[in-house]
DNA sequence: TTATTTCCCATGGTATCCCATAATATCCCA
DNA sequence: TGGGATATTATGGGATACCATGGGAAATAA
């Protein structure tokens, strides 16, 4: 199912190039998809994905009305997306606009969240990520009912 | 329905190596599943699966309002997830970040619970474990209903 | 030009592969 | 049923490959 998974920390060098994780590169180059990466609507951070997501959110927009506010905050997320180019050894640059968002210096954290992932600065993650935990801690988990519905062996979800 | 069960307790070597329990590779070897590893959300310890409970939290969290605090944290839980590739001796590595989370040194003990298990440090497994048997006796058994919605398989006492 | 950006190569650290060994469990045949 | 032979398992160490990172030089843009 590749997916984008675990956390990593990597440098900014003084060019300005960021390596992105080799299992991030291996995922991408399997489907032969670019990396586009936007401004987070949510969160102090930067979002990176593949095209299939962009495309989502195109098809997202084309079922709204065009005159709400929801599709202007989607576009505003569209108009910030960049397609990037990878140098030979797998980093890229990011824009000044991207590092002044995220607030980014001399290394940023990866985090892997399933279909895409965000770039923080690491110190703000870590806070956040302490945050969620004690919420869980206290509040309990979200409301999953893991452990499927009483069948035997479906999903199998495609495997690999 | 293969599933894992039992304990086991295994060397972590100076390389941050640790092996993987044979029953628990030969479930995973038999569906043709890799691992995941992460950091659990409400205890001190690691917990291990396959990919289909991974799925199922990538699925949720589409689902879900994506400003929601429940999102954050699974979000939290996908980012501290690790898919753990096998050497041909049948171990992981632990990271750093991995060890540091669980407290462990040079062992860790392996606790199978049915679809997933848990990696601990060995004695603070076994205080839990007093724990909850202590619990056990005073509070009484959780409210188990063995044998599913009653149909041919009478109660059978409780088995054991 | 001057400032970026892209390409290429070098390097250190680390993970992975491969082989060895000891202990245990399993099998086989008497 | 016993006891030796064989396979499996956990563990350790050396060698190799991969990866993140840095810097110089060529290419591109302003």
């Amino acid at each position: 199912m590749d997916l984008f998974l675990s956390t990593f920390e990597h440098r900014i060098d003084k060019k300005g190039r960021l390596s992105v994780p080799a299992p991030f590169r291996a995922v991408l180059e399997r489907r032969e998809d670019p990396l586009y990466i936007y401004k987070s609507l949510t969160e102090p951070c930067l979002e990176g994905c593949g095209p299939e997501r962009i495309g989502q959110i195109v098809d997202a927009i084309d079922t709204m009305d065009s005159l709400s506010e929801e599709v202007a905050t989607l576009q505003t997320m569209l108009s910030s997306a960049q397609e990037m180019k990878l140098d030979s050894e797998g980093r890229i640059m990011l824009s000044a606009d991207f590092i002044a968002f995220a607030a980014l210096d001399e290394s940023a954290l990866y985090a892997g969240i399933g279909r895409s992932f965000q770039i923080w600065l690491p110190d703000r993650y870590r806070n956040r990520e302490t945050d969620a935990r004690n919420r869980a801690k206290t509040a309990g988990l979200p409301s999953l009912r893991l452990g499927r519905s009483a069948s035997q062996d479906p999903p199998h979800s495609g495997g690999r």
